[in-house]
DNA sequence: TTGTAGGCGTTATCAG
DNA sequence: CTGATAACGCCTACAA
């Protein structure tokens, strides 16, 4: 029962299929990629030596054979963003399932970085790429699209090989500050993203929305840019504060700056909600236990990831990707509360 | 300016570098490679052809013809814990430095997953492959070893090709509980990782050994087990509470618990510090944001990522790997305070 | 020191 | 439907 191999390590190759199951190797390829039409006695006879001797294709020969490598490549922007790590958990998932693996490669936000991550991918001849956000023009990626699949979340591109897709992030940020302004809140600041992103744009359109909605005017005071980043939402704090305008309500356009921002906002004796009250952004685990529980904008970043994988699959196979998202949802939670005054 | 390519996606062989340089092709890889002494004056040619021909060495080739791939297998448990997320940053950050690129396969704390893991990475010819704690029998990673350089993070292993590292986790959890002590806390609980972690046991072990130390005897209604993420931390609150045995501190073994176990206080009505005080382990970014922002062990998950590729370039060098981690250290921040009464 | 020839494991292109 | 025969881009004896 034992797998018998020629060679030390125990890799059976393809050649050694074929000759056991008496066929030539170009037919123990077609069986393995259904390129052909086979005979259904030689078929049967080349998975039995496939299961005998535990054959596994080499993927490195494969992708050298102007084949497939069975690998996508990914470009994220910072590894270890809790953020990225759950599309990634997302792509990896879902990739599996074809029996591709996805190869992760950091922008850094840095335009030069993320040239160069896609370079890498190209030289490793992924068998398609998929960029979440960045910064890179729209014209260098569809370029990069011409050579290879390509799925871009966070934008809208169109393309034969290239599908985009993007959350809703303007009806997001529409929501958390309507959930805001319901509880009474006229003063709502705002920390921006940084803009050069679009999900950070939409976001703030979304504000701008609400507050139109409201008959709210917008008041320039009250809005301060930032980067995403717990450090960031802390600073913005501090720069909101330093302006004298008041505000009862915070909207930070990611969780992340929304817990940098409670940070920033205890340091000044401030408490949420009882002094402000705060919501973020995306709903990753750390908003369900902050302290207090953040009332966020949900959006399943699991799910964007298994959404790009999918549509990657189906770029693929050569079909047209379709993917539903689910809609952006309000999580109250305990940062928030109703302007007593 | 513009490299010429006779082929429409600009990928430029070897080759084609051989014939622009007027040599042959072995000369190029031996220039390459640094496999065999070369004249200078060819040298000098073929560097010259590379950089006008804008060449980068096909890793996939490479890999085929029982080169190097130039990539190395990450096998990590789960990719979006933020523990993870900050360790392969610091390898992919490293192995760049070196033109490694990492391949992070999940072993979701499951062993079949993991044995899965490492053989896709097998198959995909990685050079090298890192191990990230995981629940494999030492007996078969170190019959990995024998085909591979191996880095294992978090336990002894012994091999010619297999180097291993482990933080000082016993040191750590006496310095949490030491500091707990300190303070005047002689009820301190404890949340355990999975034991099946050595990491897990080590910090338990620091536990006890602190106790000892101060003469405090351990009590088993204390103590609880858990699962390293802030769901199972909140859920060991519950169970902690459930038994009737008072505690005034609490050390629990990561910060995802620690988090996780700060909600379940508050859901009990019990404060931190001021009810209870609260250690975690890893000096993870969310634990600087925690609320209160919470005393911890500091320990460089970003270094262990560094020094584990550092390592395994080291291994592919053919040397012997050294790997100086920093000491735990006690960052004390807001969530422990002296007993008063 | 250098070039030639063969091979790594598959896929793709042709003939049959 | 099937089997030779070339590639794929690079490395490594072996020979010169």
């Amino acid at each position: 029962m034992k797998a018998p191999s020629s060679r030390p390590d125990g890799v059976v190759t393809l050649e050694q299929v074929a000759e056991q199951a008496g066929v030539s190797p170009s037919t123990v390829s077609r069986i393995l990629n259904g390129t052909a039409a086979v005979s259904q006695a030689k078929k049967d006879a080349v998975q039995a030596a496939i299961r005998d001797l535990g054959f596994r294709p080499n993927p490195v020969a494969r992708g050298l054979a102007g084949g497939r490598t069975l690998s996508v490549g990914v470009v994220t922007q910072i590894i270890s963003s809790p953020f990225y790590g759950e599309a990634l958990l997302g792509i990896e998932r879902e990739l599996e399932r074809a029996g591709y693996v996805p190869m992760f490669v950091s922008g850094n936000w840095h335009e030069d970085d993320e040239r160069k991550a896609i370079e890498t991918l190209l030289s490793r001849r992924v068998d398609g790429v998929i960029v979440l956000a960045g910064r890179l023009s729209d014209a260098e990626l569809t370029k990069v699209a011409d050579s290879l699949p390509m799925v871009v979340v966070g934008r809208q591109l169109e393309g034969p090989q290239l599908f985009s897709f993007s959350f809703d992030n303007r009806l997001g940020g529409r929501l958390a500050t309507q959930h805001l302004i319901e509880q009474g809140h006229r003063r709502i600041a705002f920390i921006a993203g940084d803009l050069i992103h679009e999900d950070a744009v939409e976001r703030q359109n979304g504000y701008f929305d609400a507050l139109a909605a409201a008959g709210i005017a917008v008041d320039p005071n009250l809005i301060v840019q930032s980067d995403f980043t717990e450090a960031g939402g802390m600073l913005a704090v501090s720069r909101l504060l330093e302006r004298d305008g008041r505000f009862t309500a915070l909207f930070a356009s990611n969780d992340q700056m929304a817990i940098g921002a409670c940070l920033g906002l205890h340091r000044r004796n401030l408490r949420v909600p009882d002094d402000v009250s705060l919501v973020g952004f995306d709903d990753l685990i750390m908003a369900r236990y902050a302290m207090p529980p953040l009332t966020t904008v949900r959006q399943s970043v699991y799910e964007i990831g298994v959404g790009a994988a999918t549509a990657m699959l189906e770029l693929l196979r050569g079909g047209k990707p379709k993917v539903q998202l689910p809609e952006p949802a309000l999580v109250a939670r305990e940062s928030t509360r109703r302007m007593t005054r």
